[in-house]
DNA sequence: TTATAAATGTTATATTATTACATACTGTTA
DNA sequence: TAACAGTATGTAATAATATAACATTTATAA
């Protein structure tokens, strides 16, 4: 069961702004589409983001530099994620795999490490993409 | 059997500095290191970097925005890259898993999607920062 | 209530990366 | 050799991404 998260106004406003894109928002252009409400400087923006992938509601697409609402609703921090990029449209999707997260969560080696977190991002072309 | 790459002059400079590096280098501490050697913009590094990348010489850990050189003998092109990343040493290490670098180069799913490519970081605390 | 943590507002600045344009070098082929 | 194509370089300017520092306010809980 997953914890109720009471978003503060920032958060609920920047939340709900990344929820309804469908494609992954860069900081900058998040800022641009909220400044009507209010939020008026980049520190505000990356605050929030900050905290909402702290508690697993967006997550941060690393190799873009931008953030996509959580699509599994499972994930209550950002510690075990995956996403599929198309390199032509740039198209993100959360994999929700229960076989790769298993065998990544498990992951270990013989290196000695602890490992608690993991990002996984892979690359290649959609299904529209290919048929072109 | 790997194809030799001739690296240019400013191609060396850069590939040799991180690959004396015990820890990724950011794009503007290589910057300042090879000042001295005549490379003076920024814009010199980051096309050194992107060629060094493309050709498997070196790898970009997305999450710190730095650059290591690579590990495996056998990276031609940086596609299939797994690194091990201590959250409180900040140690990076590139990861050489045979049935890991399988399972996930063999990685499909129902999207439809052809992947080509792959990224992953685990993070965690090495042995020396559990230990403390 | 009092204390504490969390969130906000604001300005300035640091860090990372690219655009645009001119020039030079390297290897191939006519 | 000459012409060409591809790759690499040099330089200036600027865009894009992210954080520091400090003051204030709001929410939560002892
Ligand atoms: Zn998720
Ligand atoms: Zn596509
Ligand atoms: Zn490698
Ligand atoms: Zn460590």
């Amino acid at each position: 069961m997953q914890k109720e998260h009471n978003l503060s106004k920032n958060q609920k406003i920047i939340f709900d702004l990344i929820d309804k894109s469908r494609e992954p928002m860069k900081a900058y252009s998040i800022l641009f589409n909220v400044q009507k409400k209010g939020i008026k400087a980049p520190l505000q923006v990356y605050r929030a983001l900050d905290k909402l992938v702290e508690i697993g509601k967006i997550h941060k697409i690393e190799s873009r530099n931008a953030f996509i609402a959580c699509q599994n609703s499972s994930c209550q921090v950002s510690k075990a994620t995956a996403f599929s990029i198309c390199e032509s449209c740039e198209n993100v999707s959360e994999i929700s795999n229960s076989k790769l997260s298993k065998y990544l969560s498990n992951f270990s080696d013989s290196s000695g490490m602890k490992y608690s977190k993991y990002n996984l991002e892979f690359f290649g072309l959609c299904k529209k993409c290919k048929s072109k």
